[in-house]
DNA sequence: GGCTAAAGTTTACACTTGTAATCGTGATTT
DNA sequence: AAATCACGATTACAAGTGTAAACTTTAGCC
């Protein structure tokens, strides 16, 4: 497998990702106007994030003219799964459960989604714990009064 | 329902939210052994940090000796669920989906968990919609060419 | 072939974060 | 009582972020 750079792209880098994964590819002009009007930025804003994207190697450049095109060098679906991993895994274990509950109570799913994770929800319960230790603390929450 | 006030818990500090989260109550000696020895901090560090939250209002303090002990002002599912919610909200809503496969593949959960989210997800396809658009661009996925 | 507009590059600047060292003060030990 | 220890508070400092203005280069138009 592939030894996934550490990428870290912040959340206002993060709006522009979307536009660029969205176009697939996408000039400034473009992405400027989207988010003028999204978020109020000026243009300036967006071309300082778009630098610290190229320099980040979160996209790449080829020129057109006077002006760049601007592609993205990591796929939208690998950035949203590191992203959601990192943060799952600075949570207690113990409560993740819980917390996926809450966060699937406030997430629109399609029918097909539900499907999907109804099955692979099936086909992990073969395998699950009867229970989830709390890994806050080095002994466990049993380290508690 | 509550205003939930807006609370940015960095990285470094979720450390040391989860110590006092899971001890109900507990002294800097206590938190700074345990970090020293997790995290490599230096009692300093720890210090800055207590500092912080204290500052955010994420913990109080309620003096003892020639020290404080710290107790937690938001609860620790709360702020669980503040952070799940805040990272979901910017991505992209038609791929939320699938990242939640990922992020389940990738998580461990108990049998009861399992059961808790299938009933969930049951009740939730009753009024599931049948696809979820993109809302990347300002007018949907359609705005690609 | 200049002029102008648009795109990119450099500089700015305050705030947050990670990671501490140091300082002041009250508590503890000898 | 003096010396030391343990805590919290103050100061430090570089890197990252949000947000942008100013400067520079370049492509296209008259």
């Amino acid at each position: 497998m592939e030894a996934t750079v550490k990428l870290e792209i912040s959340d206002a880098e993060w709006e522009v990702m979307r536009i660029v994964w969205t176009l697939g590819e996408s000039n400034s002009r473009q992405i400027t106007e989207i988010l003028a009007d999204k978020m109020g930025w000026k243009s300036a804003t967006v071309k300082t994030l778009l630098g610290r994207l190229v320099k980040k190697q979160a996209l790449t450049t080829r020129k057109d003219g006077n002006a760049f095109i601007y592609t993205p060098l990591v796929a939208e679906q690998d950035a949203m799964d590191s992203a959601t991993r990192a943060l799952f895994g600075h949570l207690c274990q113990m409560k993740v459960g819980q917390t996926l509950a809450d966060l699937i109570d406030n997430l629109t799913l399609s029918k097909a989604n539900i499907a999907d994770l109804q099955a692979q929800l099936a086909e992990k319960a073969k395998a699950a714990p009867e229970t989830v230790a709390c890994d806050c603390l080095p002994d466990g929450c049993d380290a508690m009064k």
